[in-house]
DNA sequence: TGTCGATATCAATATATGTCGATATCGATG
DNA sequence: CATCGATATCGACATATATTGATATCGACA
């Protein structure tokens, strides 16, 4: 649930190998990166205006049934790259722009050795 | 096979909402990386004495069958994440630093909105 | 050329995952 | 309080994936 423990470690992935436990907590964050829907997702929710999105834009963009986006959803935030809020009848998500930022230091190429 | 043209598209998530195609194409990425033990062989490999591995020094790091190795360092061969030469009897693998670059920038968050 | 060690491929299987229709929840509003 | 629209959950199913033992390939070497 808290991102920051899911990941634990944001050294380049070259620093040193990963144990199986940050394996693990990385492997999760990233699998639920590794699906076009999801990644589609991510990608309007971070480019839309004031940085959040409600469900029906999304539901809109995609050709897929409502309770598929909203299982999309369960897993970014399960994950940590998305948080939710309701406001009246609609929820609104949002990045997580650590988590974001902890994968892209992960995967940081360190000068060229 | 070509791992630029997988990706296609290295500007921050943020920018702008991805294509499907765009969208698919990273996916196959992150889905690569989305297993702990394909993390950790990535992270063996880059951290490796030399920036190489063979698929021995692997095998010896995982309490894996050897065509389980096998199978994922070619998936991570695949999506361009790492190439592979033979040299004698045992074959090397190298991380690809520019998928991994590509990725980071995807990745980074760009200042504060 | 025949054998051996290292690695890849194949076939099979158990498990995980994406998708959907049906249904439940929950806030707003009459 | 009854209803309606928005979102989440549930159950089911088809497909994808991780893993393995058996086997093939391929280079070295006697």
């Amino acid at each position: 649930m808290e991102p920051l423990e899911l990941l634990e470690c944001s050294s380049p992935l070259a620093r040193e190998p990963l144990d199986g436990e940050q394996a693990a907590g990385v492997a999760r964050v990233f699998k639920a990166l590794g699906d076009p829907v999801r990644l589609r997702i991510l990608s309007i929710v971070a480019s839309h205006q004031g940085g959040e999105a409600c469900v029906c834009d999304l539901s809109a963009a995609f050709d897929l049934s409502q309770p598929t986006i909203s299982h999309h959803l369960k897993v970014l935030k399960e994950v940590g790259l998305l948080t939710s809020e309701r406001r009246a009848s609609w929820v609104y998500y949002r990045i997580v722009p650590e988590t974001l930022a902890e994968l892209s230091a992960l995967l940081s190429v360190p000068a060229t050795v």
